[in-house]
DNA sequence: GAAAACATGTAATTAGTTACATGATTAA
DNA sequence: TTAATCATGTAACTAATTACATGTTTTC
């Protein structure tokens, strides 16, 4: 139930917002790290106010309403943030599809694992675009952000170095290769 | 929608099977990949019947079904298989958290990081175990199996790593060094 | 005779996605 | 005046989890 995490944290990070100003946030910045959409947003501000863990603040033109966290909305956000463990992801769509390229031939096999470190590599030089924009950037947002923003960097080349390890497993020289 | 393809690769690998089969299975070798739970499977393995992905081939003591793969099933696996690129998984309840670390004292910050560090060290020495335990085992299954468990060392280091150094960022002589 | 293992199914709830629906204000 | 942006809300559907519900066969 992060979601609700992810707007109470918003709200403590911003003071107020709106509904709206919290969509623009979840667009831009947390897009690859916890999407939301529109309607789910919405939806969980209504029920954090029930729950009082959010309150409206003021109320503007065309509707808006903004929010901003109770005592005990900064309560629960904060037992989230540091006592609740993260839970990991278990499901992992291309290691199921691993499991199974067995049943096809050897060289779809491989060119599936080849096709999977480009998609890394690709997704790792889009990141260095990312890093380079970013140099210059002060304040403790762009210490966490690039934190955040070296670990997909880690993962993607972890992961284009895994896939060729891998595809050289599956040919006859590869097999008496050693991992690593 | 992954758990109705992984019903039908496990038809595939194994030619026929019952949803309890299918069951032991994603308990033992699927857990860390694709969990599926008793209720979910039973429900597919309906629904795959009705859309003539699979079909009844047996039916035996205690209302026992046994299932296999018809050839729509097992061309609606392949293409998942190969053409399909899998899906990567977005939400990161970790990283959702870094985003936030700056709401917290840089102590705390640095302790949660210290903590995932600690997580990932644990589940790499985990995996280790398990690959001692592989050591001899022959057979396709055992070397795709040895591929996804690389992925596990390799992704658990990786975490290990970054946290750690991701902890020294917060410090003053961190944040002097460079990233790598 | 009792417990374990085999075996299937449904109901209720939650989280998330897509689509539908509406309207106000601002800038070109 | 019209398009873009701001702004909120609901409905229908899918995937997944937890709990409920039942019964058979084998093994000790």
């Amino acid at each position: 139930m992060s979601l609700r995490h992810a707007a109470l944290g918003l709200l403590a990070l911003r003071g107020e917002a709106s509904g709206y100003d919290l969509l623009g946030i979840f667009n831009e910045s947390l897009e690859h790290v916890w999407p939301a959409t529109q309607s789910q947003l919405y939806t969980e501000l209504g029920k954090l106010t029930d729950a009082e863990l959010v309150q409206v603040v003021a109320e503007g033109g065309r509707g808006r309403k903004a929010y901003a966290v109770t005592e005990a909305g900064r309560k629960e956000f904060e037992h989230w943030l540091l006592e609740e463990p993260p839970t990991t992801n278990r499901r992992n769509d291309m290691l199921l599809r691993v499991f199974f390229l067995g049943l096809v031939p050897p060289e779809q096999a491989r060119e599936f694992l080849l096709g999977r470190a480009a998609a890394a590599a690709e997704m790792h030089e889009r990141l260095r675009g990312v890093e380079e924009s970013l140099t210059g950037e002060q304040g403790p947002l762009a210490v966490h952000g690039r934190i955040a923003l070296e670990w997909g960097l880690r993962y993607s080349a972890m992961q284009d170095e895994w896939a060729r390890w891998a595809a050289g497993q599956l040919t006859a020289e590869g097999a008496a290769e050693q991992p690593g």
